[in-house]
DNA sequence: CTGTTAGCGCTTTCAC
DNA sequence: GTGAAAGCGCTAACAG
């Protein structure tokens, strides 16, 4: 392997004068830097990260947790943080709890070590209060994404679940619906907590005939989705995630129900290409890009002046009307 | 910051013991590895990785080069990476080139440089040939995926492409169709060209009318497509990817055309959960996440023995057939 | 079974 | 404007 001792040794210079022009740190005169630069090129000599983050302390790196890559919205966050992270030459260290607490423990301890510079993450349900202080005792910069917590010491970045939610279920509540499904899904998970307050804020006042299913297993899902749907007490169902609209769109077709003729459809995060296809969804959609690409801006940030109170943003999702919810239409 | 002395000073050890007590690298007596542990736990001791590495010569880290990470396809490959890394106890440094040579050769050397054991590279069009030199010169083992190229010495996973294209084609060619559109795309891209190699192998027999768009240009394309819809010569249009898939579906929407009835339709790679929505495509799916795991067992192999020829894994792809090309059904 | 010690390749004082 | 040298925290001979 060539060193920068190689490179020093061919150009005649010390390594410290090496290192100031690799790294721009200090005058060199221009015929020195010339030869420097001529050995770099001859030896085929590149800087060695590791060596380099041991000496400085800091890695140039970021480490993202993300707790299902699965998920379109997950995986469009993670390309907001590359994407921001690359741009200011950050390197980005990329673990997936896959909503396991164990593993998201062991994917936070495993990113310190690796002394990454700061760390992006997005809680599980259940998530185990040590993450929170191994990152606290290791001094590292976080910031919650997506998954918030009243709890935590660190910047936060999310959507605005909750009024989202509530002008979503507001609007079908104008148009005349009065029996209503929420599937909730996990409400541990902060951001489907929000979402269920969100349809009890719209429903608050007009009191509707209304059903939130809640629970994590698939299976009971299925079966209270089948239930509500059979027996006919229902005129709009609207499902928190991706997952939980998938599930309800698998129980309305099997009932052979009709969006939007037998009855209303919405939901959260939604599908791509909602326009190509039929059931045209309604869908509030989060700025998922915006939002990875938040987190790091608000990490980097926070390396630059650590001290302050914790921030948190809320990014404005949209809500994109299509024809499931237009039941006129039928 | 706590290092190895302070746990080996706390435990009346050297720093060795505590360094063979952590890596088991070697017997250690009971009651003094007890204390070495007691100790650690005390001062909350964590193994430095930067400076272990920087000893060891191995990060126990991959890197991991997606040419668009937006493309779920690749989504889920860098899921399957990432999951396999982790089995393993490796991390993932992830890397984005959006199909920009440029960028995709600064990642590449960014990743050399932070020493990472091995590459998993899913290449751009017109990318560098001195990224493959970079690799080369490096001596880092690495993995060609989904992307295959004939000119390089490194292990390739990929898909039966051509092979799957063939039987896709020909069997619309038994269903009667005998004026077929391809969308090609960019077939500069290995994978496209196989796709669109595959194509010509199901038509070569019985020549029937055909027209195949390339081009990486998504305006042209969408003036292609409304040219070949329009004068009506045209009975089965496949796309070769999701995003063409999208090009084609919108073209012919807008041409009022509808799916199955006026013309079949079928694509690959296609969109999530194409059970749910009208019209329910045809597709020839990736084992996207398996290629993406595939590819990190080639490299962990390669690693343990460097020598031998490269490798070259073909995933199987399976054809999903749904009503887009059932077009009896009108 | 355990300790001493020489670095891994680099940055950065400090001195000239 | 440049160089000498001291480590960053760890592992792995080597020696006992």
């Amino acid at each position: 392997m060539v060193t920068m001792v190689d490179v020093a040794r061919l150009a005649h210079v010390s390594t410290s004068t090496v290192s100031h022009v690799l790294n721009g740190t200090r005058p060199v005169e221009e015929a020195t830097r010339r030869r420097v630069v001529e050995a770099i090129a001859r030896t085929g000599y590149h800087q060695d990260a590791v060596a380099r983050a041991l000496r400085r302390a800091r890695t140039d790196s970021i480490g993202l947790v993300v707790s299902d890559a699965s998920e379109p919205a997950f995986a469009e966050m993670v390309h907001g943080v590359e994407q921001t992270a690359d741009t200011h030459r950050m390197t980005l260290l990329l673990a997936n709890s896959g909503e396991d607490p164990d593993r998201e423990l062991r994917a936070v301890r495993t990113l310190l070590g690796r002394r990454v510079d700061g760390l992006i993450l997005a809680r599980c349900p259940a998530s185990a209060p040590s993450v929170i202080h191994s990152i606290v005792d290791a001094q590292v910069p976080a910031v919650l994404l997506d998954r918030l917590y009243d709890d935590t010491p660190f910047d936060q970045v999310s959507a605005d679940n909750r009024e989202s939610m509530r002008r979503l279920v507001a609007h079908q509540l104008e148009r005349g619906h009065r029996r209503l499904l929420l599937v909730a899904g996990d409400t541990r998970v902060p951001t489907m907590r929000e979402r269920c307050d969100g349809f009890l804020d719209a429903t608050a006042d007009c009191r509707p005939d209304q059903v939130i299913l809640e629970g994590r297993d698939p299976a009971e899902r299925a079966a209270g989705l089948r239930e509500a749907l059979r027996t006919g007490s229902v005129s709009c169902v609207v499902a928190a995630s991706t997952p939980l609209a998938v599930d309800a769109l698998e129980a309305i077709r099997d009932q052979g129900l009709l969006i939007p003729g037998d009855i209303a459809f919405a939901t959260f995060d939604g599908f791509a290409h909602s326009d190509l296809f039929k059931p045209a969804i309604t869908t509030v959609r989060q700025p998922a890009f915006e939002m990875g690409s938040a987190a790091v801006n608000m990490l980097l940030e926070r390396l630059r002046t650590p001290a302050g109170a914790p921030r948190m943003l809320r990014l404005r999702q949209t809500i994109e009307l299509r024809s499931s919810t237009e039941d006129h239409l039928r």
